[in-house]
DNA sequence: GTACCTGCAAATGTTTTGCAGTACG
DNA sequence: CGTACTGCAAAACATTTGCAGGTAC
């Protein structure tokens, strides 16, 4: 018997168009502008960079639009909101997909790198679940130090 | 053979003073308020939190004075920034004694509830290893639902 | 005595909000 | 066509900074 292939998940970006309409809100093409802006990347961002870039695509964008959807998808869980020690909050659009990888923050180069680790995730809820809690979102980042700057001098996180 | 008591640590907010003497601060007397009420609690704080309360200690604490001693107190690692989510950031006193605990955010009643699990922190360095990392900070955040509230209607969490 | 510190207030930066006009469904 | 949405600009906050005067050491 062949095996039947899963069906593809839709994109982040056309499950986060769903979710609004089904939750009665109206798909303006503002809103999808700010959508495929934030699903058209795999790197986080901040609320201004998102307006930047959602300028380009349409230069009357507003600020107010992009803070309004921004606020949305974070509350339906389809971006992240993530505090990494830096200056104002990034927004991290990979978490519709991978919904419970964690981040490195390399304290040398500031770089993140996201990872995700099966025996982490299990342990973490079979803690939750011994202190009385039923898990539901899970954030955990790690500053550390590059072992290959430290013994190279040169740090391969860093971007070309 | 009578057994020793191990010596008693030193106090976290002795050991802030003695941090912010050895790297040439002055210890005045407006910081020795300030640190004073951030270690005099076991809950988190905000900055604004923590600006009332010294300033019921001494009325002339200025904002500018109890973000700067803030920023110190982080910076040396004795306390720790914490985005749980909410409105603005939160200090946590407690890393300064207990560097690697997590936390459990309850989704019903917003309580924090702090909690260490040895296996979390073995595999969490493991994992940041293979990566090519050595860890130095660990922030861990569970948002949960508590299940006693599910159960019986009232959650254990909420103080009282 | 002299840096370093403080308080104040203004500057900065970010996110939210009120409102009149616009457009989705 | 009505109601939700948008852009704008002002408001609301949070945090930082410049500076004149004060104080620890």
């Amino acid at each position: 018997m062949k095996p039947v292939p899963a069906p593809p998940k839709p994109p982040a970006q056309d499950r986060a168009l769903e979710s609004m309409r089904s939750q009665g809100l109206r798909l303006t093409s503002q809103r999808r502008v700010v959508v495929e802006m934030a699903f058209g990347t795999k790197e986080h961002f901040t609320a201004e960079a998102l307006l930047a870039r959602s300028r380009r695509r349409d230069a009357k964008v507003s600020r107010a639009t992009v803070y309004r959807t921004l606020a949305f998808l974070v509350k339906a869980g389809l971006i992240r909101q993530i505090g990494l020690g830096q200056q104002s909050p990034q927004y991290d659009p990979n978490f519709a997909d991978a919904p419970r990888h964690g981040h490195f923050v390399c304290v040398d180069c500031q770089k993140v790198v996201e990872f995700y680790d099966a025996c982490l995730e299990v342990r973490e809820s079979i803690v939750t679940k011994d202190h009385g809690f039923s898990p539901k979102r899970i954030s955990l980042q790690i500053e550390a130090t590059c072992d290959t700057l430290r013994e190279k001098g040169a740090c391969p996180h860093r971007n070309p």
